[in-house]
DNA sequence: CGATGTCGCAAAAACGTTTTAACAAACCGA
DNA sequence: TCGGTTTGTTAAAACGTTTTTGCGACATCG
């Protein structure tokens, strides 16, 4: 296996295998796509002749040919992602590696666009046929250029703009089910800690949360924090509502960092959890799970929301879809001991 | 931009942009590469074409006459790491991000390999130039059939031949910084626990914990665990280890999942952390930093691991370099409460 | 028996780029 | 003034597939 012969071995084609195989190219061609019929037995033979020559197909040919890249590309703010901390890394990722496997079962391989300064340059630099777009902010910059490309494209989120397709998280059920969850168990007095900023998740958050307390009859109190503070600000601004002498029985705070930080807050204020005041959080990622005690969260299959994702991209690519919109599989409430006294 | 129109427009290509500017087809290409000298006026001539057509050029044929793919691609157990825990996924994509990075600035796309059954498939299914391998285990399934493939490849963790191109992750460093805080710190009685597999880390981490207790004159205990056990595993071995009478003022469990464990053993009995024991572990992840106190670790610099990996790989692929051997960076202990008193 | 399909395959065109070979024009040193 | 080099360009070849077109052989049908 030295150099030299490494570097001057031609490339296997199908002209060789067709050769061998006592055919012509295009019948290497159809055998190996089976687009057409070709006799059993002349497959056969050329079966055979791929298998002895070693022969692997020049994609880039191919896609030159078909026009097709046989590659979707995923884009989401991952770098920033690991800059804000593992629980943000980890949703990312789990859609990321739930996608790969997806796409590679359809002969599909993924790429891993992070952001970047000029968006334009990833549709001239990367080879892709369509594109998952995780978590779009409003007026994300990756959105737009595909949009205006025409990339077929599917979202994972909440879309942007009511044609997206997407795979639809509905933030409203997400806390619906954690608010009902908190009033089952009994709670009547429960603080909202969401971010401040104008991501729509917070803002649904916020209204969903408002309209149901305000149909229970029960008091409604919003506490905002800054992402950017995370656990240390939710926990000041948890413990400024308790020494204030506000009483609370439950704290919904949907970002799991808020969470953690209203946890240390009842702690320090010696408020048992979940006797005193019962907690419920949105992301069942290890953070959520390494509280004491652990919080009740919503399991949001995420994995399966990409897998959906990926399966209508392709099925739009392959022709064999419109553009869909597809509704997020129902999350499901995953009762910790921040909740329900544990056995 | 109605269908119609939009299926019936034709690619703009680079005969296009030629005519356009007056000028050859191989002279627009020229003046794109910057391979060969291009009148100056011209090139503006051309990149003004370029721009009032709005070409892109198409990547697959581009591909075909140069052999390239302008893409990478990262081999990892990553859904296995996935059902791992958060721990393991969060080491993955802390290179996976670091190296997608790295790659597009210098336009190269980076492709996400999760594991398939079946190996060779890959080769024959997705576009890349070379690959990197993150933590090969022995035998590794990707590593032979990358190596006999002959593609261009840079391992990162320990290589599993002496002569693969790697990013090293020398773990004997790595236990010898671990252990040496631990002595620093006061400790004597110091108990390893580790995986119970034949990984080469956990062989390697054994042999030099071995030495350097030896080399000290102090008692030597390993404790295996296994890896599947995780957590749970060595919390009941450290258990049982307490209850059979034998005491320690320190705890090596470089796996943090272990780590965990050992924290939780350690509070069950009453030892305080780090007044009685200290504990330290590898991965500074989420886990390590979740326990209360937060647990001594190293920061690995996988950022930079995946940098390295990635320059030193499209370096090699360009011609610039030989397949190369590096050295990781050297890791930094990051001292926490778990080893002395926080402040 | 002739017309009409069907089947399996070969030959060649086409995909859009980069690279090679050739060349004219300008420039240079002697 | 002349051979030789440099410079900027063009035309054409080449990359390895897939797809289109056409054709002979053979079956089927009226």
């Amino acid at each position: 296996m030295n150099k030299q012969i490494e570097a001057t071995r031609r490339r296997v084609t199908v002209k060789d295998v067709a050769r061998a195989a006592g055919v012509s190219a295009g019948t290497v061609s159809n055998a190996i796509s089976g687009k057409r019929k070709v006799d059993h037995e002349t497959r056969e033979r050329i079966d055979k002749a791929i298998k002895e020559l070693g022969y692997v197909p020049n994609l880039a040919a191919r896609g030159m040919r078909t026009g097709r890249a046989n590659t979707i590309a995923i884009f989401s703010s991952m770098p920033t992602a690991v800059a804000a901390g593992s629980a943000r890394l980890g949703f990312l990722m789990e859609i990321a590696a739930s996608a790969a496997v997806t796409a590679l079962e359809r002969n599909v391989a993924l790429v891993l666009v992070p952001p970047i300064k000029h968006p334009e340059t990833a549709l001239g630099t990367i080879p892709f046929d369509g594109a998952i777009l995780v978590e779009p902010e409003v007026d994300d910059p990756y959105w737009k250029v595909l949009r205006d490309r025409g990339v077929p494209l599917v979202i994972i989120g909440p879309p942007p703009e009511a044609a997206a397709p997407a795979v639809r998280v509905d933030h409203a059920t997400i806390a619906t089910l954690l608010i009902g969850h908190l009033l089952d168990c009994g709670a009547r007095e429960i603080p909202l800690i969401v971010g401040r900023s104008q991501r729509q998740s917070n803002r649904v958050f916020r209204e969903t949360y408002e309209a149901r307390m305000a149909a229970e009859g029960l008091p409604v109190r919003v506490i905002e924090v800054s992402e950017a503070e995370g656990e240390v600000g939710a926990e000041a601004a948890l413990l400024a509502e308790l020494d204030a002498g506000r009483s609370m029985d439950g704290v919904l705070a949907p970002i799991d960092s808020m969470a953690a930080g209203a946890m240390a807050a009842l702690h320090a204020r010696g408020l048992r959890v979940p006797q005193d005041v019962r907690v419920v959080t949105r992301y069942d990622g290890f953070r959520a799970r390494s509280q004491t005690p652990a919080l009740t969260a919503l399991n949001l299959r995420l994995d399966e929301m990409a897998q959906l994702a990926t399966t209508a991209l392709l099925d739009q690519l392959e022709g064999m879809s419109e553009p869909v919109y597809l509704d997020a599989p129902a999350p499901e409430l995953v009762v910790r001991g921040s909740t329900v006294p544990h056995d």
